[in-house]
DNA sequence: TTGAAAGCGCTAACAT
DNA sequence: ATGTTAGCGCTTTCAA
């Protein structure tokens, strides 16, 4: 029972933990006979060195450590990215979703890098950290989309404002005017240029921005729930033509409320979402929505955080373009 | 430069490397005054404990490991189900992806959980593990789909042969007869079982399998590739008119290959696919695919470990119900 | 070629 | 109330 320690193994072969250890990791110093002997009870015992024990020990662990909020349709997507690039450079991965559990939702990007840095990780991806990481861990770290906007650290993110031009000026070609945004969070950079962009789109064709048709959804489907309602209320004299939704999570749900509330999409509303997560495709019309290129900024980090570690210089924000990928969910105003 | 340790805090507040664990861990016995004293240095030095040495000394870590071979669509979509449960229940998520990549594709499984086991995580979700898990690491296990079948540890997994016999049965009732089947790996469990669901419908319809519209592929597109175009192969006299494939990424990729060759899905070829990733709903037309109810997979998994943990009696084995869901890549047969 | 011993950062008995 | 000490599992000098 218990796990099968070094000590455990020393024993068993009638030697010091020294030499087991030298042994393990193919040190010189140690006779054939010996190293054969251990190497015969380190497979009878299924002995492996703990990752803990041997990360306290040494300056360095071979690990990238991806730390996120939650493990939800973005960061998962950016994970498969990261992922795939990770493959063949002889590091592994830790993904690692700490704490916004007991109430703080802020500063879990904070404390997770300060539990892991220099001893768990060699270096760190931070997925959309809402607050500026202070480099004092010690370890090169990457963040991608920082909701703080690019200091600090090194960046990956993708061009917003752009995106979100591009999504509303599709809407306005489609002859609407009335133009709803269910934004993200004021205190977020990206939610911030994202409406932007929306504000831009709509003062470029000579529409005054209405207040009144500009909610905060805070980017998740339960916090999106009643602004999404306020929106498309039945009882709204002048309800609007199409909604552009901060990200794709709360773009689905308009639509879930749009359906709900007998509301056809794309004829009486459409939908544009923001980052074509895999999830946009499962609506029903799937949804129009604004690309970002998650499986790349995934591998672009990892090759950044990696140049990094070996010292390699590297730009230190790197912004990808972004992309519309029209789909069912968006139609000509009117039907 | 480099982590703040304990002692820093120590040392700048003038106490014992003690004092200072016994506040952070908020342990009786300290002064009200040196308590706030030592809080303000951490709070000045950003310090938050190492989870590794932390680890080490405790026995309980209240971190919960899901290990993966690969953060891929299936395993990321599990991921997505265990975070959601792990919510408000106290404990964290550490995702680990340790080495598929040295050559070693077999016994990931057994080294990353000896490797983690007991010292830093509390108690294991594995994926898809290919081996039998010995529970001789000390801490629960609960495996989700075990390409072993459910032997040894406690297991979450769908019911495979019916889920395929249904796909086929699918196909059948669209009047296809000349149904090929690229399966997945003949050492896994739930390719067996898919294989053996495709030959039951078959047989069942009175039909008898020709073991040349069988292939071995692998469940990744890159070694789905040469199957998927000998069965596709122009040269071949009589070319199936549907491909029942073990999982959708195999699919997708039969999809791709049948483009490629000219067929038009579903009129000259239907494809069938097994899980129902997101990705499922991204080719042209969308894949008509065996729902695996990944996501409550992933929160039973969780449940069922944090029962283990606690002591909680559990059934050993929970098979959840597959479903068909019917889109658009299947047809009658001859368009 | 081998082993003894120190120490990584931390917690928990056990003094004081 | 505070500090001293031992030790978690491992690697790494250094001495034998």
């Amino acid at each position: 029972m218990g796990r099968v320690t070094i000590s455990d193994v020393a024993r068993v072969a009638g030697v010091s933990v020294a030499t087991v250890s030298k042994v393990v990791n193919h040190r010189y110093g140690v006779s054939p006979s010996t190293a054969e002997r251990v190497l015969g009870v380190v497979a009878d015992l299924g002995y492996e060195s703990s990752l803990v024990a041997r990360s306290l020990r040494r300056q360095s662990t071979n690990v990238v450590g991806v730390l996120v909020a939650e493990f939800e349709p973005y960061s998962t997507e950016l994970l498969k990215g990261i992922s795939s690039a990770v493959d063949g450079t002889g590091y592994e991965l830790l993904a690692y979703s700490g704490g916004t559990d007991g109430g703080a939702i802020t500063g879990w990007e904070r404390r997770s890098l300060s539990r892991l840095a220099g001893t768990l990780i060699d270096a760190a991806i931070v997925v959309t950290p809402t607050m500026v990481l202070s480099e004092a861990n010690g370890i090169p770290v990457v963040a991608i989309d920082p909701h703080t906007g690019p200091e600090g650290t090194h960046t990956v993110d993708s061009d917003n404002t752009t995106g979100a031009r591009e999504a509303v000026e599709h809407l306005l070609a489609l002859g609407h005017r009335r133009i709803a945004h269910l934004g993200g969070r004021p205190d977020l950079e990206s939610a911030r240029l994202r409406e932007l962009g929306y504000r831009q789109a709509l003062e470029a064709a000579g529409i005054t921005v209405d207040q009144s048709l500009i909610r905060v959804g805070g980017y998740r489907p339960n916090t999106a729930d009643t602004p999404a309602r306020e929106l498309l209320a039945p009882s709204r004299g002048e309800r609007p033509t199409a909604v552009f939704a901060a990200n794709d999570q709360s773009a689905i749900h308009v639509v879930e409320v749009a359906h709900d509330l007998g509301l056809r999409v794309p004829e009486d509303l459409s939908v544009v979402g923001f980052d074509n997560v895999p999830e946009s495709m499962t609506t029903t019309p799937a949804l129009t929505t604004v690309s970002q290129p998650l499986h790349e900024m995934g591998t672009e980090a990892l090759r950044m955080v990696l140049d990094l570690l070996e010292g390699s210089p590297r730009e230190q924000h790197l912004r990808l373009p972004t992309s519309l990928v029209v789909r069912g969910s968006t139609g000509p105003v009117g039907g």
